[in-house]
DNA sequence: TTGTAAGCGTTATCAC
DNA sequence: GTGATAACGCTTACAA
């Protein structure tokens, strides 16, 4: 049977539970904090009075005390986007494993707005900040801080300071190694905007390893343009024309991955057994749904939350850890990769 | 010049700027709060005291005095997935704003740990409570708590709380009459998961439509499968088989969507031409990419967030407004949708 | 116009 | 074992 929610009442405070339990404010505070210097039978009067009177230590006063909040800012730059939300999971969960709680602001990519959520934080007297970007790219220092700061996914300028990211280059290193090793020789990269150093890493890594196994890179570089599916059709569409002969694809995206698959598909190759395709970003709403299913790079993000949490922790113990860290993508085994079939 | 972070040291307090600036503890606030009771002189100096000092305001210790935190509880049950994070965009939106922070907590579905969480926040005496659940259906309710709460998404199963969901009956009229307006007459309904109340409730509000206009629904009742492409290949196969003269369909999702389009194409159907196609969501990824470019049922969640929040503080502010309330969706025209040409 | 002092809800340090 | 009492950093009557 439904009931009307409660009215809003005072919540009860230990004076509440002392004077319930017949004791004195101190008495109550250290029965319930466990102190070892309290009668057993006055501990239970004072935790029979507590419950019944649903008392829940107010955590300003205790906070106000110790000088710590108990809590970390999370700033964002694209709670939109698919890249932070991952971060802030493993971020979330690695302080909620502790005692502390988040308080989250999105800042949009706005140097102005990350100011003031910063600024307020500040004044609720944060421990720790952790600040996720939207893109990889490195980006400018938030300067000195009164708190320690870990900036996730996308680096700080300032090599001082301590940040965290994926290992792009690997992620293109193992997409290539993974091409070899089911025996491709001549092999596209096509990736997405330019401007984006990690489609540079990326492409880098993959170039390293074919390079050195004396792999063909078609084209001889990679294909710049956007991060799209649309790019992904239009780039394998050039590819394929030029190089018939091409048996590898390693995409920048998923996104570009199932733009590529749809033009082998629809020019009739065979994937895998004409050509091999890998993505990068796992995204599986994407990878597990294209046909066939999409190998690709996980960069593990949420991992990356959870160790800047981690690393934020430490240096709120006064372990500090500066300079860049990073965290190693894995790749995905599916489908769209496999030995090849003459 | 990357300089290295500068070390920890303790806050400035109001006592610090006081004594800066020659004045009492008590001048200082008033000088600093814009009250009226202080010369202009005096007021000029407290600045500068507090300026150099870097001094910003204990929130900890303003908020114990006011008895209230500046914070809502944010409790999600989805971080991962896609539904619940425009959602919790909006709220934050509409929390930022004012004066007030947002405590994040994924509880991922889990009550247990729901509970654990909300126990957490009320210990840090959140003003009030938005849960963000996972899929549309209702949810037991946190009975009665000592703060507001609104359950956003997911309504709570008890309708004396503060529920705001997407209007899911609406948006299948939507697709319906979009269809009817497009010329289209004899239209089959895809959808995912028969055990989401969402899914029957878009098809009875597409229903409804279409029998007031006499137009056919082919096979008679909905298709239901999994919210997957894998899904709408294979439905729509199904469909174009037994049903080749099918001018409309209207997919319960975008992922659904996208597979009814691809086995279209497959099977040498024009899109829009020959048969129109709705999805649902407007998952930008998806539709975006889309070949043609997917219309969908955008839900807005991000205003269903804005307006959660704002009925929080409504109910913060004593003005609660009990029930469940709903937010219209809106129909994106794109051209999987058009005129038919024979 | 400024300063003194009480108090917000805890915890910690003492005496008793 | 227990209970005053002083913090923590701030706001706000109330006095001066």
């Amino acid at each position: 049977m439904p009931t009307k929610p409660e009215k809003k009442r005072r919540p009860a405070t230990l004076a509440d539970v002392a004077q319930m339990a017949g004791v004195s404010i101190a008495t109550a505070s250290k029965a319930l904090n466990g102190r070892s210097q309290v009668k057993a039978e006055t501990r239970a009067r004072v935790f029979a009075a507590a419950e019944q009177l649903k008392f829940s230590p107010n955590a300003m006063a205790q906070n106000l005390i110790s000088g710590r909040s108990g809590t970390i800012g999370l700033v964002t730059h694209d709670l939109e986007g698919r890249f932070s939300i991952p971060t802030l999971m493993g971020a979330e969960d690695a302080a909620g494993n502790g005692r502390t709680s988040v308080l989250l602001c999105d800042a949009r990519g706005d140097a102005l707005r990350e100011k003031y959520h910063v600024q307020t934080l500040l004044g609720r007297r944060i421990d720790g900040l952790i600040v996720v970007g939207a893109r990889p790219d490195p980006r400018p220092s938030l300067g000195p801080l009164p708190v320690p700061v870990v900036y996730a996914y996308a680096p700080s300028e300032n090599p001082h300071d301590t940040s965290i990211v994926t290992d792009n280059r690997l992620g293109g290193r193992q997409a290539a190694e993974h091409m070899l090793a089911c025996g491709r020789r001549r092999i596209a990269l096509i990736t997405g905007d330019s401007d984006y150093g990690a489609a540079h890493d990326r492409v880098d890594g993959a170039r390293e390893v074919l390079d050195a196994a004396g792999a063909e890179i078609v084209q001889g570089d990679a294909l710049y343009g956007a991060w799209s599916e649309e790019w992904g059709r239009t780039a394998a569409g050039l590819v394929v024309a030029q190089h018939p002969d091409i048996d590898g694809i390693i995409c920048g995206s998923d996104q570009i991955a199932r733009g590529v698959l749809d033009t082998l598909r629809e020019t009739g190759r065979k994937v895998p057994d004409d050509v091999a395709v890998t993505g990068h970003d796992n995204w599986e709403i994407l990878a597990l749904n294209a046909r066939p299913q999409l190998t690709s790079i996980d960069m593990r993000l949420e991992e990356l939350g959870r160790q800047a949490a981690a690393l934020l922790f430490d240096a709120i113990g006064g372990r500090a850890d500066e300079g860049v860290h990073v965290v190693a993508p894995r790749l995905i085994p599916r489908a769209s990769t496999g030995p090849r079939v003459a």
